[in-house]
RNA sequence: GGGUGCUUAGCUCAGUGGUAGAGCGUCUCGUUUACACCGAGAAUGUCGGGGGUUCGAAACCCUCAGCGCCCACCA
């Protein structure tokens, strides 16, 4: 234990040195044979940058406030953090690294590109853990990290296979969404619809008697076109139905089908079908059993079309195409630009192709029931519940999930092929026959990552952390991935673990944004660096800002200023704590009895108690913001503004033996309470007044009902009016707060008993004067002894505009107790503070008006 | 196209029926025995527009306008 704090302190030196203690102390350690009350918190991959994002900062700031909480409440915490992020976004990453080289991952190989990956997965993810652990994280990092090759993969197996036993995967060749520079297959949240100004371009098709305009926006792709479809209702067309058309170009017959999908109104209301290139078409294609023409390869490249535009990137073509066909004279209109939506890879934002091949589907139709039947009954509840009906509309409607990937890195998919055309699907512990190869292809990320709140514990072997630890109790993330990740491991946990979702809550924040409330990106510049902040203003800083900035599904603005204020607000602890304990604050010794402490100990107890009991509930709702901004004003206004300051004088006299006591009491207390947000500069603060080991392993702080003391807050509120009446008076007349002024005051007992704290606050000597001038506070007068004549135009100033607010605040009083409706249908409570308004302004305002009266003419 | 959210002080945002709030910024004064990363005082809003419900609306309902987000295989 230390005496004193140090006048100051710096942020990065307490926070080594503290989390250093508290890893060596093993505060973070879960054990399952703990008799305690589990609490398992889900947290998401980290990104794979290599920094910290400020995003992240966020979702660990908030899971941490939670998880030092429960502990403090004596649960046994456990975080369940992730390590593994398979996918593009880490594979380009490489890729581009390797590129430098002159190299491409076909040229080193498979094996040796997926070492590379690793060796900068580890160096990548290693910075990304530092990073965390400067924000305070309290991780169990002892867990971190199931690989690809050791538990994750046992469970990735194990659950592909049986889900591929009940035939909830399998493999199909399907339109899917493909893009041409990832060369990979993507799902449809991988898709970004935006806005292009493309073109819209009616075709006409045939010649002579069966002639046929089709409208489209992706010419090009009319070279495979397996036939022209109709709605069968549509009139204009009905005796074209079932003969064949001349498609030009291709210089090939194809068919007029009629299809209900077909939108009469829309375009020319006959479609083109090119079935292995949409998916709407497939779709008719299937029914009609019109042949799949493949044109382009997986680049994009016009292909096998046997025209003279193969080779053509499917731009190119597409304007190609077009010229031809007006050369032909069958453009029958054309519009452009013509917006409409197009899908993009949310990866690299190239233009979305769809694409016909073979890919592995998981069908979704009865996880998907039952992952939204968990929210629908209750079992799982999401925070805030608005966001809840975004969840239904998704889930509810969800398509087949194609989760093959043409990536080399991520798990491999385990099915192996043999010689003739035999499946194998390999579980854990089991092999393909000799002379069989894998598919090559990869899972998607999501796929591994829905596994993560029972892999992680030890799934599909049946033991003690999984027994203890699931179902979670919270999942708390960005609300951005409810689809990618949350969705999916609502499905897959209550698949694999006997109907039992993954966690109780799901508790959604927002996304930070950057000062102006917008979006922060690259390109822009606007990003915000979470490590600099830290360096800057420390970890508690930041912790606090994104805490206080956290209104549940809300994205919060996020400035340098902000994070700048919260170091002001650690500095003030800091300050007054280090004062409280030269006046010789303790937590030692028994509380002194309640009836015997004067008001304002009675009243900042009754404070503490009522703050402790409202964050506590708030913490419990994820009411992150409005739980800090209580702890913000209780210890700045309350205790520093206006605690400390009424405790001088006693400290002064050395009459404060009570004070001594009850300042430790509320200080303690207090950092309990602040420890979740800021958790260094409170520890270091306890640790010196108390001179106890850790607030890690501390009691949470518990409000205590007998300390609430309505009597003693109305006097205390009484105290601040006079007190602030006295100084708007000082002010107005221009009278320097350091100038003492002899005064005396004119109260009742129970206010003239604290005439002393008053008289130090406001620099006020106390005696028996000469009164030449006053201020009224309700019953209260304060008459002083100026040495100068008051400056009569302010004082007047100062009263008429106390007049006109008394006048105004009558009226509305009188205007609603004046209304009939009002009199018969207010309730009680509302009437009686209307009435006592009432009296309270007529009697201002005769009190002023007598002042006003006194003072001399100008 | 379908959802959904927002519009409150200069800026960013709280506020789910009873006299409009916070932080930052602004203005004036001030180094008094914790703190200038401070203290004291002050200014600032027909709560997006228009209707309605109510004794009473920033809040509830309708409508219009602007902004944002999510979802969407209309060629």
């Amino acid at each position: 234990m230390s005496d004193e704090l140090a006048p100051s302190f710096s942020p990065a030196d307490i926070e080594a040195a503290l989390y250093k203690k508290w890893v060596a102390a093993g505060y973070f350690t879960a054990d399952s044979a703990s008799t305690k009350p589990p609490y398992t918190i889900v947290i998401p991959p980290p990104n794979v940058t290599g920094s910290l994002h400020i995003g992240h900062a966020l979702d660990h700031t908030l899971q941490d406030t939670l998880v030092r909480m429960k502990r403090m409440k004596g649960f046994e915490t456990l975080w369940l953090p992730g390590m593994d992020h398979a996918g593009i976004a880490t594979q380009n990453i490489v890729e581009k690294q390797l590129a430098v080289t002159g190299l491409t991952r076909q040229d080193i190989g498979r094996e040796a590109f997926v070492k590379k990956v690793w060796e900068w997965k580890s160096e990548s993810g290693g910075a990304i853990l530092d990073q965390m652990r400067r924000l305070g994280d309290s991780v169990d990092w002892s867990r971190e990290a199931f690989t690809m090759d050791s538990g994750l993969s046992t469970a990735v197996l194990t659950i592909f296979k049986k889900l591929y036993d009940q035939g909830l995967i399998y493999r199909a060749e399907r339109i899917i969404n493909w893009c041409p520079s990832c060369l990979t297959a993507l799902s449809d949240i991988e898709v970004d619809h935006h806005d292009d100004a493309g073109e819209f371009v009616q075709v006409r098709y045939g010649e002579g008697e069966i002639q046929i305009t089709v409208a489209t926006t992706r010419a090009e792709t009319m070279l495979g076109d397996g036939a022209v479809a109709v709605h069968p209702d549509d009139m204009r067309y009905k005796h074209l139905v079932g003969k064949e058309v001349l498609l030009p170009l291709a210089n090939r017959y194809i068919p007029i089908i009629a299809d209900e999908l077909v939108e009469p109104e829309f375009g020319t209301g006959a479609v083109k079908v090119t079935a292995a290139h949409d998916p709407h078409d497939f779709e008719m294609a299937v029914r009609h059993n019109v042949p799949f023409v493949i044109i382009m390869n997986e680049h994009g490249v016009m292909d096998g079309s046997g025209t003279r535009f193969d080779g053509m990137d499917r731009f190119v073509a597409r304007k190609a195409v077009v010229e031809a066909l007006r050369s032909e004279g069958r453009i029958m209109d054309e519009k452009r630009p013509y917006v409409h939506a197009v899908g993009h890879c949310s990866r690299c934002d190239t233009t979305i192709e769809p694409r016909l091949s073979m890919q592995w589907f998981v069908k979704v139709a009865p996880l998907a029931k039952a992952a939204g039947d968990a929210v629908r009954d209750g079992r799982v509840r999401i925070e805030p519940a608005e966001l809840a009906p975004r969840y239904f509309d998704w889930i509810d409607n969800m398509h087949d999930w194609c989760i093959s990937r043409q990536l080399w890195w991520g798990h491999r998919i385990p099915v192996w092929y043999g010689p003739n055309n035999e499946v194998v699907v390999v579980g854990p512990g089991e092999f393909a026959p000799d002379g069989y190869t894998q598919d090559p292809d990869v899972l998607d990320t999501w796929f591994s990552s829905a596994l993560w709140p029972f892999s992680t514990l030890g799934w599909p072997s049946s033991n003690a952390d999984l027994k203890k630890f699931y179902p979670t109790s919270a999942l708390v993330t960005g609300y951005d991935i409810l689809f990618f990740w949350v969705a999916r491991m609502m499905m897959f946990g209550l698949f694999a673990m006997d109907g039992v979702p993954p966690f109780h809550t799901i508790a959604l924040h927002g996304l930070v944004r950057d000062q102006f409330g917008k979006k922060m990106s690259k390109s822009k510049g606007n990003g915000v660096d979470p490590i600099e902040f830290m360096d800057r203003y420390g970890a508690d800083a930041l912790r606090f800002t994104l805490a206080r900035g956290a209104n549940p599904g809300k994205d919060q603005a996020l400035a340098e200023d902000w994070i700048g204020g919260s170091r002001n607000f650690a500095t003030k602890l800091w300050n007054a704590t280090r004062f409280a304990m030269m006046n010789g604050a303790t937590t030692h010794g028994e509380l002194p009895a309640l009836e015997s402490l004067n008001a304002v100990n009675k009243w900042i107890l009754s404070r503490l108690s009522a703050t402790i009991s409202e964050v506590d509930v708030l913490l419990e709702q994820y009411e992150f913001a409005r739980a800090c901004e209580l702890m913000y004003h209780f210890a700045w206004d309350d205790l520093c503004d206006w605690y400390l300051e009424l405790s001088k004088k006693s400290f002064a006299s050395g009459d404060s033996t009570d004070t001594k006591r009850v300042l430790g009491f509320v200080l303690d207390q207090l950092f309990r309470l602040m420890h979740p947000v800021m958790p260094f500069i409170t520890e270091t603060m306890w640790t010196a007044l108390t001179g106890e080991e850790s607030l890690v392993i501390a009691k949470w702080p518990i409000a205590r009902p007998e300390h609430i003391e309505k009597e003693a807050e109305k006097l205390v509120v009484e105290l601040q009016e006079i007190i602030t009446e006295v100084r708007r008076f000082r002010n107005d007349q221009g009278i320097k707060t350091s100038q003492k002024i002899p005064a005396r005051f004119v109260a009742p007992e129970y206010i003239q008993e604290y005439a002393g704290a008053m008289a130090f606050v406001l620099r006020l000597e106390l005696g028996d004067i000469t009164s030449s001038a006053h201020c009224e506070i309700g019953r209260v007068r304060v008459e002083f002894d100026l040495t100068q004549s008051i400056d009569a135009v302010a004082e007047r100033a100062r009263l008429e505009k106390d007049l006109s607010s008394a006048q105004k605040d009558k009226q509305t009083a009188e205007v609603k107790l004046n209304n009939a409706g009002f009199m018969a249908k207010a309730p009680e409570a509302v009437l009686v503070e209307i009435r006592e308004r009432l009296a309270k302004t007529t009697a201002e305002i005769e009190r002023i008006t007598t002042q006003l009266s006194l003072l001399p003419r100008t």
